[in-house]
RNA sequence: GUGGAUGUAGCUCAGUUGGUUAGAGCACUAGAUUGUGGAUCUAGGGGUCGGGGGUUCGAGUCCCCUCUUCCACCCCA
């Protein structure tokens, strides 16, 4: 029976996993450089944990399973829960703030499309413990140091930047009550996916007020934070707010990455889960979905059953990014699939039993090396160096039986030369 | 979960109103080439035409079901 790979899910063949490693290497690099620390969780964990933040509609859409104790398990869709969890068990003895990152393997049980599959990638970095604006600021410099050391310009991705805090308060002050902030929040985060009409109906249906409409629609529209003023009288908590998200923007603009930010309230993100400053990056064309999406979020150790500790962080996809960078020629398929130092070419059988010793002596020497099994013609091994990216092609022939010699080719250049057996890796 | 499109070799695709043994390019393997790689030439392997059922003397081709993939909706942590 022919068994075929599982729906939303892919095969990392050689080269695509010299892509895969791209992109992941580069995370890894970025979030040293802005001063992160490698973490790393189970990829199952209690179905419970995934209820207690999401609500029952979240088991849908997970991978879940009951082990043979009955217990109720789900592969992790996310890997916050867990981040949660870990630092809540040990937030005593921790040294804050607490800067990790993580590149978990992710699966979600959800029909897959553009952009989307079952099991994928994703680039996490949180900041715990620290209440300044400068923690957001840094998720935000630390996600685009990472595309900007991709080849990606300011022309080519934009990050929009709101406050869920700025927006519950402004809507209080314009008359909507508190209880209707949770039904309003993913009418207004849908704002530049649906056309305007449509968008005004969903909010006739739950607001009465016609000023109040327009306001909110005014507030859309605006691209400064120093335009908010104009638009709404501001109460204390909005004034706060605002003040807050201005120290954003000047944070950013002082780390010299302004020019890729704006402000844009329609960034409101899915869940009640964050409180403070939320953000997602798209491509400037705005075709594809977001290749991430971020954001403060004070609440959710406490949630998790620790101590109250604000935290701030941000998650990145493999799969939107991976489209994106095709799109703009900065992924090619011919991606080196792996370098090897040294391979060795054995000039007639009757050298093999030398070539083989030599092979292992590289090999202690801490470099990479390969041969082919099969003595055949000299051309057919120099093939197969090729093939294997070889830096470097040792031919073992009759210069070591004869004046104990091997020549070294390389195989960039093609120049070859005669170096001492006994000398060589010396 | 809903709707639309799709499926022929590992990949990209031909395949006439239904008609003999289903083809090409690329890739792969071997040879030309037992002391020199990327090129070229020659040969070869590789297909239950996604799977199942039906119509027909005869189905890659027509009909039904199912699965996959893609696209959109729902959702998006």
């Amino acid at each position: 029976m022919k068994i075929k790979s599982v729906k939303g899910t892919r095969d990392f063949y050689p080269p695509e996993m010299a892509v895969r490693n791209f992109i992941v290497d580069g995370w890894k690099a970025a979030s040293i450089r802005n001063g992160f620390v490698e973490y790393d969780g189970p990829i199952f964990e209690y179905l419970k944990m995934y209820q207690v933040k999401s609500g029952d509609e979240i088991v849908e859409q997970l991978f879940n399973f009951e082990d043979r104790g009955g217990r109720h398990l789900a592969i992790r869709p996310e890997i916050t829960p867990t981040l949660a969890r870990m630092v809540n068990q040990q937030i005593n003895t921790l040294p804050r703030p607490i800067k990790w990152f993580s590149v978990p393997r992710l699966c979600r049980a959800e029909r897959p499309q553009k952009g989307r599959l079952r099991e994928f990638f994703q680039w996490n970095v949180d900041i715990i413990g620290v209440e300044d604006v400068l923690a957001d600021v840094e998720v935000v410099y630390c996600s685009l140091d990472y595309l900007r050391s991709l080849g990606l310009t300011s022309k080519d991705v934009v990050v929009k930047i709101s406050s869920r805090r700025l927006l519950a308060a402004l809507l209080k002050n314009i008359g909507i009550p508190e209880n209707k902030l949770e039904t309003l929040y993913p009418i207004l985060d849908k704002k530049s996916k649906i056309p305007q009409e449509a968008f005004v109906e969903m909010l006739q249906k739950e607001i009465d007020s016609t000023g109040a409409i327009e306001t909110i629609l005014k507030l859309m529209d605006l691209h400064s934070v120093d335009d908010v003023a104009g638009v709404v009288n501001l109460n204390d908590e909005a004034t706060e707010a605002l003040d807050e998200l201005k120290q954003v923007f000047t944070h950013l603009d002082r780390m010299g990455v302004a020019d890729w930010c704006r402000f844009d309230m329609s960034i409101v993100r899915g869940l009640a889960y964050y409180t403070g400053m939320v953000f997602e990056i798209h491509d400037a064309v705005g075709e594809l979905r977001a290749i991430c999406g971020g954001g403060r979020y004070d609440n959710l150790l406490s949630d998790f059953g620790g101590p109250k500790v604000t935290a701030t962080g941000m998650g990145m996809g493999d799969c939107v990014l991976e489209i994106l960078l095709r799109e703009k020629g900065l992924l090619t398929d011919d991606l080196p699939v792996q370098k090897l130092d040294y391979f060795i070419a054995c000039a007639g059988a009757e050298m093999f039993d030398e070539a083989v010793a030599l092979i292992a002596k590289i090999r202690q020497a801490g470099f990479s090396c390969n041969f082919s099994y099969k003595t055949g013609s000299l051309g057919k091994q120099m093939k197969q160096a090729n093939a294997a990216n070889a830096a470097k092609c040792v031919i073992v022939g009759g210069e070591l039986k004869e004046s104990n010699q091997l020549v070294v080719k390389d195989m960039a250049s093609g120049d070859q030369e005669l170096v001492d057996a006994a000398a060589f890796l010396k």
